[in-house]
DNA sequence: TATGCATCGTTAATTTAATCACAAAAATAG
DNA sequence: CTATTTTTGTGATTAAATTAACGATGCATA
């Protein structure tokens, strides 16, 4: 049962490469080579070579990697080849950003819904939405099969909502609220803390 | 010349342990061993205390952590036992959002200006700072001696204005644009950009 | 004060990831 | 058509990170 299990690292670097390569396209460039990639993202060329070599052999010997095909590939092995309903819970100042933020939907991420649990803010719009109950939340997910979600509630109420999330189906959460929440491991998680990020920087910087 | 150079997952690590340990004092827990941290947050106990004892033993055998006394210890390692300030550049509605955030003015950093391009939205009004040109970004991060951005300008743009960043001397960009910057290697960059961590997440997705 | 238990800090072992090195394939030039 | 160059894909190697193991130390209890 040697199960040839692709690393965590590798998955999260395709989307890298994916983004470089949507930059290509728009840029008119037909062929890249790993080492063109890599320099452009700043890795080793063996690295990326290595990294799809994971899943088959895209590129051409002597030439390099087509453009659109690699493109293809890569959002076909990310699931990229749809479009993904997201809910947004949480519609204060942070969850209405997310809602009006229009590059998840280019990337293909939808957002169908809003919730809060704030009775002043229910039924308020944000952009193209009406700002639902967080009651309804659980019943809404189970009707449209929702996986994914965007979690912007205060730190204090994202375990709780995480919770019902995942019982009601959800299967990747997009984690605004500074606490880590710990999830079952067929839930995937990832976590937006910018805090996080300056505070492992600072660490390199001059001690003033 | 074998320096010990401490590995950069490790320093990712500490925030997070800086995360929970706040949580802990706000709770009134005084002690907390490796094994009872290690649970709250999903990982191995002796990755916390191997982490740890990079810097020296912070913790007392038969009892664990100090729960303050590891706080002080850990903000001081990651240089946060002070007020950072930190420009923003880019005015639109993701900093806008940067500016209103109160999380970094919690956590020890202060947003003291904020700069765009666009002559309608220089000298209008984001919380108590007024939009200043960014003509001026260069002489202002001098004078303040700014060691510390965020970066939300559209991606086209990023690179750029990155650049000018560094030259007049910050080290560390907190880059919100959909793009990889490429920086000498003395400056910190950390991305933050939530579509790529989606990305990730839809491959571990059932495929419909 | 002595005994047992809890927990750290650290070295060693194991696992995982990154890099190297090169054969094979395709393109290009002569 | 052949030689040369380019570039991929991958097995082998090296490096890095994680995990395990355990001695040493402090605490609690009788």
């Amino acid at each position: 049962m040697t199960e040839n299990q692709i690393p965590d690292v590798v998955i999260a670097r395709l989307p890298i490469y994916l983004l470089k390569l949507n930059q290509l396209l728009r840029d008119g460039q037909k062929v890249v080579s790993s080492a063109q990639l890599a320099e452009m993202i700043g890795i080793p060329a063996t690295q990326i070579r290595k990294d799809l070599s994971w899943f088959g052999g895209f590129g051409k010997q002597g030439s390099g990697y087509d453009v659109i095909h690699l493109l293809d590939q890569l959002k076909n092995i990310l699931n990229l080849d749809r479009i993904w309903q997201m809910v947004v819970v949480g519609a204060g100042n942070l969850g209405k950003a997310v809602v009006e933020y229009d590059g998840f939907r280019q990337k293909g991420f939808e957002i169908s819904a809003v919730f809060d649990n704030e009775p002043n803010r229910i039924g308020s719009h944000i952009g193209h939405l009406i700002v639902q109950d967080v009651e309804d939340l659980e019943s809404f997910i189970k009707e449209h099969q929702i996986y994914v979600a965007a979690l912007t509630v205060p730190a204090s109420a994202a375990p709780s909502v995480a919770e019902k999330l995942v019982k009601a189906g959800v299967r990747a959460i997009l984690n605004y609220a500074p606490v880590r929440l710990l999830m079952p491991k067929n839930v995937e998680i990832s976590n937006v803390d910018p805090v996080l990020s300056l505070q492992r920087m600072t660490f390199y910087l001059p001690r003033k």
